[in-house]
DNA sequence: CCCCCAATATCGGATAACCAATATTAAAGG
DNA sequence: CCTTTAATATTGGTTATCCGATATTGGGGG
């Protein structure tokens, strides 16, 4: 087991990331990196965001500034409460997993 | 994307769930299903606890009855540390993922 | 206008998570 | 002790995630 590199966390990250601000491809890679520890390379970040886009999560303009659709911000509070109800008791085991 | 059918969570939640209290694997199952809403299969599960029994996060008694050790212990609490950092700013995104 | 560099895109493959199906073990009751 | 039923274990295969390497695009400076 290896919980600090846990997969299956890109694309949520990458709408998690995208709810505060526009980014392009780099600015993603580059937040991802401050919060994962490492950098996704290329072949990690584009794909994932093509598939993003083909799923009408996310939208980009023609300079690749990418943007979170209306579905988009849907899916992540949808993820969001799914999290919310997998960790229902993180205040009480620690005081952690809530960023504060 | 399926943000609600991650992989890569299972060894996770179960040292989760055994900081709670010791569990069998039917147990375990069941606590994952309240909280995943889909079951584990058998042949998910057991390899999962054979894998953390293996990398001594977790020990059985006689009785297969799991629980955490004290290394499982340090590693449920990297991992915590480390989903803290990702999602430093759940508090202002929402007021999610925090089970409150 | 052309070159150059950074950003973006694509592709193949390696890895690992997970499940379905099946086999084995253990427990409880008659 | 035997049977039956639930729990545990194993195996093989499917799928998806991610990365490395490599192409392509686009924008700014000369």
């Amino acid at each position: 087991m290896k919980c600090c590199d846990m997969k299956g966390f890109l694309s949520y990250l990458i709408l998690w990331c995208l709810k505060k601000r526009k980014m392009n491809g780099t600015e993603i890679a580059g937040e991802l990196e401050k919060r994962k520890g490492t950098k996704p390379s290329p072949g990690t970040i584009y794909p994932a965001l093509k598939e993003l886009k083909g799923a009408g999560l996310v939208g980009c303009d023609a300079r690749k500034v990418y943007f979170l659709t209306e579905k988009g911000k849907r899916e992540l509070e949808g993820a969001c409460g799914f999290f919310s109800r997998m960790f229902y008791d993180a205040k009480e085991m620690f005081g952690c997993a809530c960023g504060k």
